[in-house]
DNA sequence: ATGGTTGGCGCCCAA
């Protein structure tokens, strides 16, 4: 038996409910993180998603900006929320089957990638160490658990179309770059992305709306992922994440990233 | 040389 789990900042639920549908028909996803779902909790759209066959489905939103969501087609036994650094909505967690799946929306950080002068970049790094210790204090590394999001760092070299010109962006600068690694070599993660494509190879999820022919100069990122704790490294049965979905009507700037896990 | 586009909301902000 086979689990699918997909991480997906989908940018806006409500505008992208058909795009969900053709997910679900394209590529069965038993599981389905979403960030950036702008939509207070109130106005989330329980029915549509419940039609869709995810009819167990957690969320934490706010209006505008941020909000996390998941969307699953078996039972969530128990869920909470983590608040790092201030009081956005940037974390959901659910146990489902026998693994516990934290769903991360790690802050853009802005444009400068100085924290003296840029209060964006300091809350993104600043968000980073205190993720690390949260997972150091409140959890050990033979649990079995899943983080997946956007995690808006681009890791290693071939994490963006050129490490050398990208050096002093936000997303891949030494700094984030040392932060991201310092979480996964902690907890002893392994990075699934990378478990199964190459480091010497290219991977992207995301392309920048700004550029009008996506697929021309393939300028991409890789700034969303799924990592596993030790325990569950025996049951990665694979990942997937198409650009072709990049190519949707009216798409989000990131295509889902998954996972397939033995159960 | 410092663009370019999108979404939500409301006459700009964040990505």
């Amino acid at each position: 038996m086979n689990i699918r789990i997909a991480t997906w900042n989908i940018n806006s639920v409500r505008l992208r409910l058909d795009l969900l549908a053709r997910l679900e028909k394209e590529f069965q996803p038993d599981i389905i993180c979403l960030q950036e779902t702008k939509v207070q909790d109130e106005f989330f759209p329980n029915d549509e998603i419940s039609k869709l066959g995810y009819r167990h489905v957690v969320y934490s939103g706010e209006k505008s900006y941020n909000g996390v969501a998941i969307l699953s087609k078996q039972p969530i036994r128990d869920k909470f929320e983590i608040y790092l650094c201030n009081n956005d909505k940037r974390h959901i967690c659910a146990k489902i089957g026998d693994f516990e799946l934290h769903n991360f929306y790690i802050p853009a950080g802005g444009d400068e990638p100085d924290i003296e002068i840029n209060p964006k970049f300091k809350h993104k790094l600043n968000y980073l160490r205190e993720m690390d210790e949260w997972f150091a204090k409140n959890r050990l590394k033979n649990d079995k658990v899943i983080l997946v999001g956007d995690l808006n760092i681009a890791p290693l070299e071939n994490d963006v179309w050129s490490s050398k010109q990208l050096k002093n962006v936000v997303s891949h600068t030494q700094v984030e770059r040392e932060g991201l690694m310092k979480i996964i070599n902690d907890f002893e993660f392994i990075d699934t992305g990378r478990k199964f494509v190459d480091p010497s190879t290219k991977l992207y999820s995301w392309w920048s709306y700004r550029n009008k022919d996506w697929k021309k100069h393939n300028r991409g990122r890789r700034l969303d992922h799924i990592w596993v704790s030790k325990p569950l490294k025996l049951r990665l049965n694979g990942i997937t994440c198409p650009p072709e979905i990049r190519d949707w009507d009216r798409p989000s700037d990131h295509v889902p990233f998954m996972l397939d896990l033995k159960i």
